[in-house]
DNA sequence: CGCCTTACTGTACGATCGTTCAGTAAGCAT
DNA sequence: ATGCTTACTGAACGATCGTACAGTAAGGCG
């Protein structure tokens, strides 16, 4: 093909160590779908990155340092992908809660790998400190993205029967539950069946406002 | 100690295969509780249970047996302890549904060990066809409670805004997602609030007839 | 071009994994 | 008591785990 001579293919390409960690990150989370909890050996996360075993410990004192950070990733890009969907929506609360259940029940948060990668993750968590700081962390954003929005939805139908904090639990756990049972056993019931519940969860919130507002807006529960 | 001649005390006493399976069962449990995931080891659960590392391969034929029988186990005393707080109770459908709740959050089920079993035994199901095989049956066993007591409220209180399948699947998807937010982060909610959560939730199935005939009956949140 | 930094490789190590199996002994039956 | 069945033990196997480390070479710089 080229010359003969000097330029030799090189072995293996220097990168800067930022862009190689998150090269690392992103084979990790790649095998934990495909092999799940087995995926997270060093051996499997370096052959997913095509990369020596060695080279992961050179850029994470540890492998749990590694793990945690693909969890703080994952994390991030779960919220910033359903924030992002739910802030290009039309400009009512409504309508950005509904562009946030759609995000969070489609391609490609709702897949039965990605589930598998957050079970993995929580088993986790129990007996890795590093795990429970990053959640800690993230999961306030997420309440935190949905409290916001149901603050908005409180100012525009009315009071809620319950504070905000637990409205914004409440449909967390419901969002959170839906996923898994889905996850477990999709044939259970459709994406859209899940999306019309968490809006009667929020329909539900107000008391009478609320009722009378969204006779219209709620009715078709296909999507 | 005791007389010197005959009666040594025997190195180890045999047990009925049942009797030592259903320990072996217990004991896997226990080790999963106190270690996590790591708990799943053949080493770690002999230990517990007090018996060789070969006593395993000699009552199951591969470690992932016990486990799948494990999870048959938990899922069943889970079950049990629900249907039967539930059944002791008064004798209307929604008292049912509020002891059934009671029991969900509070001690042995709402414990955070105890839910570090659950996600373990979920981290597992995608690349165990016999944990999937376990997780069908024993999940269709609590959908089947949780959707007799709510065929209960309806005739009591009238038709649902959703059918009884789709009504099912909520009130488990809200109760899975409160229980796994409490054991992530007990300090984010108390107990009554997710029965406070639920109870509402089934207070909403209704459209009108349940709202009236209620206003008495839901008020006391506290237990 | 030759030097230097350091990203990177790959073997080695000890620990632990699940499973096998030959041997031991508990405890009922004769 | 003696024998028989089999629950049970525990060493041994090969595989795989996370980490350490000595050596290699990529690629920018003087």
């Amino acid at each position: 093909m080229s010359a003969p001579l000097s330029p030799r293919k090189p072995r293996f390409e220097r990168q800067l160590p930022q862009e190689r960690r998150q090269a690392l990150i992103d084979a990790t989370i790649e095998s934990l779908k495909r092999y799940g909890h087995e995926g997270l050996s060093v051996r499997r996360i370096s052959a997913q990155a095509g990369v020596s075993i060695g080279l992961i410990n050179h850029h994470f004192p540890k492998k749990d340092t590694l793990i945690a950070q693909a969890y703080r990733h994952f994390n991030s890009q779960l919220v910033g992908g359903v924030r992002a969907a739910a802030l290009q929506a039309p400009a009512t609360a409504r309508a950005r809660l509904r562009a946030f259940f759609r995000a969070t029940f489609s391609p490609p948060n709702l897949d039965r790998d990605v589930l598998t990668v957050w079970v993995v993750f929580w088993s986790l968590y129990r007996h890795s400190p590093e795990i429970q700081k990053v959640h800690g962390e993230t999961y306030r954003e997420h309440i935190d993205l949905v409290r916001s929005m149901l603050a908005d939805l409180a100012a525009e139908a009315g009071k809620f029967r319950f504070s905000l904090r637990l409205a914004a639990i409440g449909l967390t756990a419901m969002i959170d539950g839906l996923w898994l049972e889905w996850c477990l056993d999709p044939g259970n019931f459709r994406p859209a069946e899940a999306i019309a519940l968490c809006e009667s969860w929020i329909d539900n919130l107000g008391v009478a406002i609320t009722h009378a507002e969204n006779a219209a807006d709620t009715l078709p529960t296909a999507r």
